[in-house]
RNA sequence: GCCCUCGUAGCUCAACGGACAGAGCGGUUGCCUUCUAAGCAAUAGGUUGCAGGUUCGAGUCCUGCCGGGGGCGCCA
């Protein structure tokens, strides 16, 4: 049991004992900033001082009195002091003991189960993530928000979900076409269409489409059951299926490996999309208007009511969405289902969870997090810039297209700074933060990325363990350690570094309600930031340190190597042995 | 015009409604016979866009402005 939650349960039982009606969840405990507020402190007097009509700083004094005249009477021997302080908070001052029994703790419970929650319960979640359309290659706003949904799958994974990471392909509807048009054009030399795709790739594409290639979409739609298509089509549902392998190929680059494609086309030749709007109809939910078939999407919520049907028979983005999450909920029977939009769709929001909702699905089972747009300053690859780079001169920031082919590829910035700088980088800060990445300082910074910080630390430690072996230290005896082995760790820096790495299970437990990996990111920084300075002020092995302090420390170097895998991995960032 | 979102140091970003708003980069200055200097330490830098309100307490919550971004299709 961690130390604060037994400090929880002595506060409570004070309060109880003092006569007032509190549950646990009331009680709130936090690490204050400044050392000289102790190591825990409390604001429960502030909250209840109005309740109990009572001065928060007389009610506090009260509880502080109270801790102090019992305090032999708890199970619980690391209060070394109590003390009130104005405006009300009540500060607990422990022996540093308090430090090493949290360390203990930490290797009871081992890497996998430190720090780890069964919320989910092994209940389903699905998170559904980049599902950028196959029109062109991913690019770097792509790849943040999915750094961002792999982290996110991950957190999910440590908090006890079962989780699926599923990308959603719209491969139909008329940006295929368009894709097909501009294949087309670019092969036969031709101005391309209005609205078309620009970049590079589709010239290279289109040198490629052969005969063999137009064979082979025929002889798939055959195998389908469909109809005639239109060259146009066929041209497009090629370059689509084409440019959907280079998409995996960048994920899995990223270490993104997701479960499922889920293919838009295939999910519409399967009926099920018909049978979706069968289900909105018995709800009485769809009306006929002016040729079209819509949705009363108003009564749940949207902001008006919307297109499922066209008039021309075809269906819109929202119908096949509605019935692809029907799909997640109802056929596939997931429990939870997060979304990852970037904000540029965010307006359809709306319209799906009423979509959703008239399926009948729990509210607050789909819930959609939406990514800030990553806005790009500068350039990036030195070679040729052919392959689609951005760049103004000027280096304002330019808005990424795809259709116009400015986008920076997600493969250029990887190319440039690595897989784990790129992953790093991307869960520095908040989902809902719109960030601006200058690729220049990037580029010149990637020296001194901030992963380099926190990779150094592991491998530093590494090499520390690599170096107790050569000198002889025995292996670590987890069966026997216990307060005497750790109580010589009383350096500042020692009791930093345990302070910081004991903060784990709060900082992934808050990740988790947040939906926020960055939080990770950022403890995992701090982590390597009070590794450093312990590493350069204690010396672990030496021939003028002591044994037991050698011992000691080894036991310490293990520990944040613990927290350190913990937290990395979590963000999909290696681990290196050497730097 | 309406809806969403963001506004914190020169730059990029942190801060469960808590105590004096913190890091990194950039600037200045120190520290390598020692387990990796991709490191450590010192120093400078702020009216948290503005104005009200709620609260014992507001960068954080509410209202209104100002500014940036996104969205308001029988596109996806």
């Amino acid at each position: 049991m961690f130390i604060k939650d037994q400090l929880t349960q002595v506060i409570h039982q004070v309060l109880l004992q003092m006569g007032f009606e509190v549950s646990t969840q009331e009680i709130h405990l936090e690490q204050p900033a400044l050392p000289e507020h102790g190591d825990w402190s409390t604001n429960i007097a502030l909250v209840l001082a109005k309740r109990v009509k009572m001065s928060p700083v007389e009610l506090s004094s009260a509880v502080a009195k109270t801790v102090e005249d019992d305090i032999s009477s708890f199970a619980f021997a690391y209060i070394k002091a109590v003390k009130a302080v104005s405006p009300g908070f009540v500060n607990f001052y422990l022996y540093n003991s308090w430090l090493h029994q949290e360390l203990i703790e930490l290797f009871k419970q081992g890497e996998h189960h430190y720090a780890a929650f069964d919320i989910g319960k092994g209940k389903a979640v699905q998170v559904e993530f980049i599902s950028a359309n196959p029109t062109g290659p991913l690019h770097v706003g792509n790849g943040w928000w999915g750094c961002y949904g792999d982290a996110l799958a991950r957190l999910l994974s440590r908090c006890g979900w079962m989780v699926s990471r599923e990308y959603y392909v719209n491969d139909t509807g008329g940006q295929i076409r368009e894709l097909g048009a501009s294949i087309l054009a670019a092969k036969r030399g031709k101005e391309l269409p209005e609205g078309g795709y620009k970049g590079e790739y589709i010239s290279l594409l289109a040198a490629s489409y052969d005969e063999a290639a137009q064979a082979e979409v025929e002889g798939d739609e055959a195998a389908d059951g469909q109809g005639a298509i239109t060259a146009v089509e066929k041209a497009g549902i090629w370059a689509a299926k084409r440019i959907l392998e280079n998409i995996k190929t960048t994920c899995n680059r990223l270490g993104i490996i997701f479960d499922k494609y889920y293919s838009q086309r295939e999910m519409e030749q399967s009926g099920a999309l018909d049978q979706s709007l069968k289900d909105l109809d018995k709800r009485s939910l769809l009306y006929r208007d002016e040729g079209a078939l819509w949705f009363k999407s108003s009564s749940l919520g949207d902001s008006r009511d919307r297109v499922l049907v066209k008039s021309d028979g075809e269906y819109t983005y929202l119908a096949a969405d509605i019935a692809y999450h029907r799909d997640k909920f109802i056929l596939r029977g997931f429990d939870r289902v997060i979304d990852v939009f970037g904000a540029d769709h965010h307006g359809h929001v709306p319209s799906l969870l009423a979509g959703v909702e008239a399926l009948g699905v729990q509210k607050g089972s789909l819930e959609v997090k939406i990514g800030q747009m990553v806005s790009l300053v500068g350039g990036i690859g030195t070679k040729s810039d052919a392959d689609g780079s951005n760049l103004s001169a000027t280096g304002a920031a330019v808005k990424m297209s795809k259709r116009e082919g400015n986008v920076v590829l997600l493969d250029s910035l990887i190319d440039e700074i690595g897989i784990d700088a790129v992953r790093l980088l991307s869960l520095l800060s908040s989902i809902d933060q719109a960030v601006t990445l200058d690729l220049d300082l990037v580029k010149k910074q990637s020296m001194e990325n901030p992963v380099y910080y926190v990779q150094y630390a592991h491998a530093r430690i590494a090499s520390i363990q690599k170096f107790a072996e050569v000198r002889g230290h025995a292996g670590l005896d987890r069966v026997n350690l216990n307060l005497n082995t750790l109580n010589v760790l009383r350096h500042p820096r020692e009791l930093d570094l345990i302070r910081c790495l004991i903060e784990l299970p709060d900082i992934i437990m808050s990740a988790y309600n947040e939906l926020a990996p960055f939080k990770v990111t950022t403890w995992v920084r701090k982590l390597a930031g009070c590794f450093h300075g312990f590493y350069h002020d204690c010396r672990v092995i030496g021939d003028d340190v002591a044994l037991e302090i050698t011992e000691a420390r080894l036991w310490l170097t293990e520990a944040v190597r613990i927290g350190l895998k913990i937290g990395l991995e979590l963000l999909g960032v290696s681990l290196p042995e050497s730097m």
